[in-house]
DNA sequence: ATATTTGTTCGATAGTTTTCGAACAATATA
DNA sequence: TATATTGTTCGAAAACTATCGAACAAATAT
């Protein structure tokens, strides 16, 4: 993974906030599947979050979008809700990267 | 290591510039050690930095303030010049967050 | 002593980020 | 069909970042 694509994947966990989304998503994921391996889709992801933080759903909302445009996460509508998941492979190119 | 900090090093690192002065700074610390082993220091990196990018030098001197903050490198002052060496602590804490 | 080199700090500017609330669209329920 | 729920988008404000050049201080060389 070149350089340009390494610092977008930092940048969307520079803040504070969205690290902690970020992190959840992961644990949600892993306690879904428990199983021990990562990434399974976790539902209502959204709703989850707003429960969580302190924070307005636009700027929920605004962060999530973050996380998907730096390739950290792929969330999937299913009606109303969407459910998310941890991409693997950018956990696999920042591992990689260090 | 707590979110707080590691949202301070993905801070430190999300900008591609800084992140490639890093880079850079492993790079010649691995290179002036040859043993394979990172982190030895690495002299005069401050005139070396500015040899390889087009920015000047009071934007560079910030970004090394900038990974020095987030504890990612250490600079010791030796009369005019400056050596560095990256934080292997740093790196470790990262490798362990993922 | 004076001039040069090395790196820092200051002040400014342009651009980005974080955050909000309001208005909105899509879906589900009554 | 009317209402409620879920999440998105828009516009705005405040704070932060990246960058520059100029002025500076410390160390070195002449």
């Amino acid at each position: 993974m070149d350089t340009e694509q390494m610092a977008k994947i930092f940048k969307a966990l520079s803040n504070e906030q969205r690290l902690k989304l970020f992190k959840m998503i992961y644990f949600w994921s892993k306690t879904v599947s428990e199983d021990g391996g990562c990434c399974s889709d976790v539902d209502k992801t959204f709703t989850k979050a707003c429960e969580c933080f302190d924070l307005s759903k636009s700027t929920i909302s605004h962060h999530f979008k973050e996380l998907q445009n730096a390739g950290l996460i792929t969330c999937t509508r299913s009606g109303q809700f969407f459910s998310c998941r941890v991409n693997k492979d950018a956990l696999d190119a920042i591992k990689e990267f260090f």
